[in-house]
DNA sequence: GAGTGGTCTAGACCACAGG
DNA sequence: CTGTGGTCTAGACCACTCT
């Protein structure tokens, strides 16, 4: 056995452990697209760890698009147009970050209301039962472009103010740790529709431009609903991801 | 060690074989939804594989969204929202499939062409070199719901026809048969437009009415790029897509 | 404390790619 | 033929959840 690790004295699985210094070896640009990584059983070697766990920490980054491997070829670094385009929950200010922008908000409301017959088929609660909703614009580098209406399911007595939320960096990190609020999956909904009234006016557009739909429920890691959200968001607006091998393997 | 398996008699791996077992059982609706599964250690001794066997294929359909699993609490079936939510690379007939829906097309163009600037940059090629062109209507259930402009990579020499496209249930399968198109992975880039003059005639719809633009670069399994595809959807059409956890592990 | 999933090991053999 | 990734085993111990 080894020592554990150098620096990151955390309690880390060596596997991440493991996935953490490649990954970084591969953003800092120091190996080229494609390149070829050590043999697994060489990478075993050296960090001296099974090769099982080479393995583990070979999937974990293939899961993220950072790698790939054939059989009996190699294991390779991805293009970068591959790279970084693994979405995740709270992916707004993450893709803000990969653009090099700077993601924002403005709050138009927070305040609690009943579900209606709709939304409460979809959260799985009774209609008339007690949600949080929160309006706001989405913000690029200061500028709109985008809305969000967000429905949650919170513990009784969670009361959320305004304030806390645009101190708040994230809002996902304040219900987290104020609340409970454990999100693990989400599905989401794409469509185009267009702008009404409403919509043109807070995003500064014509009724009736075009706009990139999302639904989207989040769930627990218990799998309950938490949250229902519908995101209006301007044509200029990407939304980027990453699809995996075909359905036959 | 066991006799394989009884009617599966391909050489299908241990792990894939037991997810298939699981799988099929769950999309008869024979488990409730969150309903718990035996223990890893459980399916290990009845299935005759190891402890280590079990997990992988555990992790192989947690990947595809049909179970989840919490530390120390057990592995549940996922709810039906998720299931079949994951995206494969050819998902247009998947996703007519998951409606019950009928998927087809009507090819309207088919043809080589040179690679513009634009499209070179993006397949890795120079501009002028040979592409094949495939312009087609999408239909569901014999109504139009969008167009797709696809430009292909294909070895020198490579010759497809109109009549082989339609007699083909579906063009990857065509080609990869046909000649070595090996799809891996792609990247797709969503966003909402306005229709053009010629996208309303195509799609029977009003120009500057919304649609779904969706960008895809495809890959081979050398990360190669090998397809652009421009895709353009009606409002009606859905792009279901799932979303794993949060980005923090 | 009992039961669960999560990590890890040290071997073994198979299947594929490439010279 | 050699080297690579892919599968599989039989243990072991840790970390978490629930009662």
């Amino acid at each position: 056995m080894m020592k554990i690790d150098d620096t990151t004295a955390l309690t880390l699985p060596r596997y991440k452990w493991l996935a953490n210094i490649i990954g970084t070896t591969i953003s800092q640009g120091l190996l080229a697209d494609n390149q070829a990584l050590p043999s697994e059983r060489e990478l075993a070697e050296r960090y001296e760890v099974s090769r099982d766990t080479v393995r583990k920490a070979v999937r974990y980054m293939e899961e993220r698009g950072i790698i790939y491997s054939g059989h009996g070829r190699g294991t390779f670094v991805a293009p970068a147009i591959v790279r970084g385009t693994t979405r995740f929950i709270d992916s707004f200010s993450q893709d803000a970050n990969n653009r090099g922008s700077v993601a924002g908000q403005r709050v138009l409301n927070v305040e609690p209301v009943a579900a209606s017959m709709a939304i409460a088929g979809l959260l799985n609660v009774r209609p008339g039962d007690p949600l949080l909703r929160i309006h706001r614009i989405r913000l690029m580098d200061n500028a709109a472009v985008g809305l969000h209406d967000a429905y949650f399911v919170l513990p009784p007595g969670a009361k959320v103010t305004l304030s806390q939320i645009e101190r708040a960096g994230s809002l996902y990190k304040l219900l987290t740790e104020k609340f409970g609020f454990a999100p693990a999956e989400a599905v989401e909904n794409l469509s185009a529709g267009a702008a009404e009234q409403e919509d043109a006016r807070l995003l500064n557009i014509q009724k009736g431009d075009p706009l990139l739909i999302c639904e989207r429920i989040t769930l627990s890691d218990r799998r309950e609903p938490i949250e229902y959200c519908l995101m209006k968001y301007l044509s200029s607006y990407r939304y980027k991801t990453r699809i995996a091998k075909r359905s036959g393997d």
